[in-house]
DNA sequence: TTCAAAATATCAAACGTTTGCGGTAAATTT
DNA sequence: AAATTTACCGCAAACGTTTGATATTTTGAA
């Protein structure tokens, strides 16, 4: 079936393409009679305006690309429905593209992105991406990013993430409330900006204010090398009465070996994480956490992203509060 | 910036407009001399052909679009990377907007992917949807539909789906040989027909083969309602052997509960469920599931998607064997 | 040298919109 | 009754491509 279009409702009305276009969209030149024979016409044609043509005629395509390092994630996928509601409700669509960590996929993307004339993307960098040169490539043709949660250093960019060393800070808190001893604090690739930094605060955190609380640190890749290291660890004659885990996927593999030898938390051992909370709700007690809500940082890297296309650049970095969330493992 | 077209170039080599199209796109007419130049000075100046001239002139947009209930989920976000990945393979972007099971939400969405001439959807159906008119709207304007998971009852549409029957099957086979003797089986929305037909396969085959054996049906709605429905249970003088949840989120509050009990698994309890393997590994020792992989969904959808553009329509349905994976749970 | 055939490059229309500008008829004012 | 305003509507160009038809040049054979 042909699709129907302004020439086609002009034709049948006997009227010219551009008095139906304005009718369509409510000008004041045109009368409402005339509006109203157009709107009658073209829904029962079932006129669908052609969003390519618009495009090219305004240059404003109203879709958001994104690029994430995965859409299996649960901080992603979570980043990614805030995101994508506020789209609609703002009249965009969506691109979602993958990086799966890779920066050949990255560059691929954002030349899809280029060539679709996205009108602004939200960018996650992939783990070991350090050539920024494309991304300048896109504010040459004036399509604002927004970085989000892994962001450039340079302070030229448009950046949200979540506040990284108070997440480590308030863990932090928490576990000298407790009145811990001896913890065992997991961080996850010693590589990324993001375990640097949550290190680096936490340790120093605790150095200051309990120079007396015994802490061991370990990096781990994965969720086994967390179980490895968390069974490997505890077996010692010092046992460990709390546990510290940076990431979802350090918590469940510190999970699995509390599990495997039938540990009590919070009893033997106190257990907090930081996380969306979706994981630490899967145990019982639900497993205290320090919050970072993807779909919150979604919501706010949509705000920026607005700014950025109405009032011009904003170049800041934004970061998301983070709080705590008592689940019964502390 | 101005963006750079071909018109351009074509002034710049003092070239016609379609010389320099035909050249960048290796045309036989044009001679390697000058498709050198064309392309040298294409890179130069980083021309990236406009995808909205494109579409226009060809009808063709290389886009498909997506609906899911939601993106945040772990079957779906695992569809969706399955086809990300052969989207980019095949040249295709993705459009990906969620229903949140709601109707509304879903023609909208439908109305979106008219309007960007997208060349096929994907579409999983919102829980409660009966009307599909406005898939047949699609039809009308030859846009490939394809199905997935929640599908509709006709056979006049290209579907593809678990083998829901056979996981239930499969489930109760294993069930049968632990030689449980008193079974909890729990099972999600009764409104749904994926869950009446589990629960149908699954009783009707347990009822042949192991009459003998004991077995409690209950419908739920939640991982909530799943942890209160087996603590209650369990809390009866006849203790259950064995315990069949039928999705992810009834595991969950499965195990929230046996957890709370400090039960067993598999000595006092032997548990199985219907999974992509995700929950099930958080566990330990890790819950024996049947597999429904989204990723593999993916994977079979998008070869139905190809077939039903390149062949013209390919009506079938089409289900995704299942299989049973070890935990250790059993 | 001549002519057809191949090789190479150009013309121009079309895809479906939007929008500045101009035009006509009716309504209003002097 | 003439002059001015107002209310409607149409013309045509432009957005950046693709592509069938056509024009021009080169090549090789007769």
């Amino acid at each position: 079936m042909m699709n129907t279009t302004l020439k086609l409702l002009a034709q049948q009305l006997q009227l010219s393409i551009s008095t139906v276009s304005r009718a369509l969209k409510d000008h004041p030149d045109i009368s409402t009679a005339t509006k109203e024979k157009v709107h009658a016409l073209a829904n029962s044609l079932d006129y669908e305006p052609n969003a390519y043509a618009i495009q090219l005629r305004t240059q404003n395509s109203k879709i958001f690309g994104v690029i994430v390092p995965a859409i299996a994630n649960l901080f992603y996928d979570s980043f990614i429905a805030a995101i994508e509601e506020e789209s609609r409700r703002n009249g965009y669509a969506l691109m979602i593209l993958q990086s799966s960590d890779n920066t050949e996929n990255e560059l691929n993307n954002l030349k899809i992105f280029r060539q679709t004339r996205v009108s602004g993307v939200f960018a996650c960098l992939s783990a070991h991406t350090q050539n920024l040169e494309v991304y300048e490539k896109m504010s040459d043709r004036d399509i604002p990013v927004v970085f989000f949660d892994i962001v450039p250093k340079d302070n030229k960019y448009t950046k949200v993430r979540m506040a990284d060393e108070r997440c480590a800070i308030i863990a932090a808190e928490q576990i000298i409330q407790r009145g811990a001893k001896h913890v065992l604090a997991l961080f996850g690739d010693p590589a990324l900006s993001i375990s640097q930094k949550r290190k680096q605060a936490f340790q120093q955190f605790m150095e200051k204010y309990a120079p007396k609380t015994h802490c061991t640190y370990i990096n781990t890749n994965s969720s086994a090398e967390a179980e490895a290291a968390f069974s490997k660890h505890f077996n010692k004659v010092q046992k460990f009465d709390t546990v510290f885990a940076m990431t979802d996927e350090i918590l469940i593999g510190v999970m699995k070996s509390i599990q495997a030898h039938n540990i009590k938390v919070p009893k033997e051992i106190g257990v907090i994480s930081i996380s969306n909370g979706f994981i630490p709700s899967l145990y019982h007690p639900n497993i205290s956490y320090v919050e970072t809500s993807g779909y919150e940082l979604g919501k706010l890297a949509f705000v920026q992203m607005l700014a950025n296309i109405k009032g011009g650049k904003t170049l800041s970095e934004l970061t998301l509060e983070a709080r705590f969330v008592e689940g019964g493992s502390m």
